[in-house]
DNA sequence: TTGCAAATGAGACTCAATATCAATACGGAG
DNA sequence: CTCCGTATTGATATTGAGTCTCATTTGCAA
């Protein structure tokens, strides 16, 4: 079942509408490479309907998300950046202040130490965001 | 050396000018409990001098962080979270997403393993934040 | 096919944060 | 201590991401 399926039926679900526009959306997300904001996902739909709306693609990023198809990945100038779920799975980001790349890694080790810190304090985890800011390695002097 | 000092000398060092309105900023920043945010820090500072302006506390803050008197905590509702920094070192954050409140932590293995991993990118790490977010434990069902 | 609720497009609006700019105040030179 | 150039300030305009509104359109169940 490919991802605009999945997405039909996470509509269904929810008793929401497929649409032309919803339609546009979850295939142009599916096809941006890496991370992405809310304005190069419009601009990047406009190209295949020219007519899409600012306030669609605004209100159809949080479907998205909710139907797990699109992570909300790390902030970047006040901006929320977001990714396409390649089915690879959490991880976390390193942002480079210099150039702006964006490296992603994953740890075992933390993510289980996270878990314990939450149960440690009664708090009944559902999302977390490991965000490490520096100079990437073509940045280094 | 008191906190107010310490910036003065950080103003020095950098040729900027200590000015009654940077140090009625200072001072309430110190004052300030917990968390806050620059409208909060705004007001506060109001009730000492009722001319300072939106704009000069904005302005200060990003000085403040540099000078590490203050640091830039989590963000909540697009609105940048600050406190003042009182000496107990780094921490991180768990936000509870039902009624606000944000618990600190530190776990020396998280930070460790943060190091190594960074190290293994050849990435310069200059600053982390991890966020935990979910329900806390009097908002647990 | 029809009826009606859901969804859309266009643009107004919000709100934090930044930029502008004339007036003011700091602090080094004298 | 006084004067002067420049950093800083206050007031306000502007930006920009994100949200809201509402008349119009569209999907879909009956």
């Amino acid at each position: 079942m490919d991802k605009t399926e999945l997405f039909n039926h996470f509509l269904a679900e929810k008793s929401l509408k497929k649409t032309q526009g919803r339609d546009n959306i979850v295939k142009t997300a599916a096809s941006m490479k890496g991370h992405f904001d809310a304005e190069q996902l419009l601009s990047a739909v406009k190209k295949k309907d020219s007519k899409i709306s600012r306030a669609s693609v605004y209100r159809t990023l949080p479907l998205l998300v909710k139907a797990e198809l699109v992570k909300e990945s790390i902030q970047k100038d006040g901006r929320r950046i977001y990714e396409f779920s390649q089915g690879h799975g959490h991880h976390d980001h390193m942002l480079c202040v210099q150039c702006g790349e964006i490296i992603e890694f994953r740890d075992d080790v933390i993510e289980q130490r996270q878990k314990q810190i939450a149960e440690k304090y009664n708090f009944k985890m559902t999302d977390h965001r490991l965000e490490i800011r520096g100079l990437c390695s073509k940045c280094t002097p």
